[in-house]
DNA sequence: ACATTAATTCTATATTTATGGAATTATAGA
DNA sequence: TCTATAATTCCATAAATATAGAATTAATGT
């Protein structure tokens, strides 16, 4: 993971409608929930939706898969976790007492 | 952790800049480092840098203290294992093989 | 008191990001 | 084929963010 990554990863979810958009497409599950349910449930236009869904997308932190009409999103796990592993060698290089790093004994 | 903490958190490091600020901080170790060896090391000019460092502490990030002429800033582990430990729970809640989550026994 | 240095604030400007209505595309069913 | 529905793209606009020179503030040493 190189920094610009990171950088377009921690925008994707530095804003507050796609962080509650990817936190629920968490909560859905592997299955995830197509377009409109998500817009339903936030009470989110369809067009401004649209450009939320593609940053994320394009930061590679959700998926998306067409069924019929209904085009499925849902969050892409191993990039999260890409992401958080990123984070934490940059939050705990190196420091004994970092509670993510100290509380995981395989890191 | 609240959602509009998160987003400031993950804000002030979802910028090229901040997140090298914040690295080198981590890297600096506790004491952290004058803002002046700061700017030096990543070449940024002096109210660029001011203006980032202050994003960064306005989202807790990053503490500082004077010391003489000379501010010494130093990152705050403490709120990164914070912001770490909320996207953990929001990228892994519920699901098994998350990874940071299933690395961790303790969590 | 004066000059020097560290850092910030002020200011203007440029750039990026966010919002949402209207129009468009695409799939499905009658 | 015509209609309804799902979603996107287009477009204009608004708002937030980033940049950096110039001026200012504050601490130190002479």
């Amino acid at each position: 993971m190189d920094i610009k990554s990171a950088v377009l990863q921690l925008s994707s979810i530095a804003q507050e409608a796609r962080l509650e958009i990817f936190r629920l497409l968490v909560q859905a599950g592997p299955d995830g929930l197509p377009a409109g349910n998500i817009g339903e449930a936030l009470q989110i236009p369809g067009s401004t939706l649209s450009f939320h869904l593609k940053e994320l997308s394009h930061a590679g932190l959700i998926n998306s898969r067409q069924v019929s009409r209904f085009i499925y999103y849902s969050a892409n796990y191993e990039a999260m976790d890409g992401l958080l592993a990123y984070l934490t060698e940059n939050c705990c290089a190196g420091i004994k007492d970092c509670s993510p790093a100290s509380a995981c004994s395989t890191k």
